[in-house]
DNA sequence: CCTCTTTGTTACCCATAGCTAACATTTGCC
DNA sequence: GGCAAATGTTAGCTATGGGTAACAAAGAGG
């Protein structure tokens, strides 16, 4: 199911890989420049796990890693990134909207954000529009 | 998180043991009496990946298998059934009522429902009972 | 310059959870 | 009763993706 060949736009993506690339693209916001150590730290792994995820986002193409050990997003990794990205603080705002507090929110959000389709995910979306226009 | 003693309330159960008790109650309202072949059937997985899954659910005080092998629900494994059963067809309809195509809906349900907080799922219903009230 | 801290890597372990191949057991029919 | 089909189990493989222990390398400060 959707697995094509290697650098395939179709290439289904991993949660633990959409995560590492969706915290890359938070932290490289917050604070610029991102170190595997940051990974780690940001998401209370072990430097290990955090070096192995690195490696195989490197050679899948979604990261590039300098000399120096500092992290970029390529366009492809930037695309997952954000698209996971988007999804989390959406789902999270309307969570919070139907009033959860924020941390259940956050929470639930980092789960759902991998498993909604492109379809449903959009379907909520547009209504969660209506619904902030009418009553906020 | 949320792991206690064996048999404890608390313990988390992994998605794939509620997907299968899950799979045991709807195939018990469906046609009664359970094995797990129909499992098998029901989720397109081997008879060796059932088979152990079965051996666990019981060993764990989910199900009872006798000498035949019919399976029975625990009043422990017909509660995370239920709630599982009912977290997916509530989220299904929720998922159609917004536009989303039966098939996908139930696909993303299938997933989502392992994921949400019984709070964010709980406001999630309130919502859905309201919007259907209104606007069908 | 040398040491100590920080950072990253290597090697290996663990658990979940699917699979196939092969074997065992049970069941139903002649 | 015996054979064949259906069902279940055992053994062992694969993959993801966490973990620790130990080592290596890179930088900073005295």
């Amino acid at each position: 199911m959707g697995q094509k060949l290697d650098g395939g736009v179709d290439m289904k993506l991993y949660e633990s890989a959409e995560n590492y690339l969706e915290t890359i693209l938070m932290l490289e916001r917050s604070q610029g420049a991102v170190r595997s150590i940051d990974i780690a730290a940001a998401l209370s792994f072990s430097k290990p796990s955090v070096s192995r995820a690195v490696r195989l986002l490197r050679e899948d193409a979604y990261i590039l890693v300098d000399r120096q050990g500092y992290i970029t997003l390529t366009d492809k990794g930037r695309a997952v990134a954000e698209r996971i990205l988007e999804r989390h603080t959406l789902l999270t705002r309307y969570f919070v909207a139907l009033g959860v507090d924020e941390a259940t929110a956050q929470q639930d959000a980092c789960r759902v954000e991998h498993d909604l389709s492109e379809q449903t995910f959009s379907k909520l979306v547009e209504h969660a529009q209506k619904k902030f226009e009418k009553d906020g």
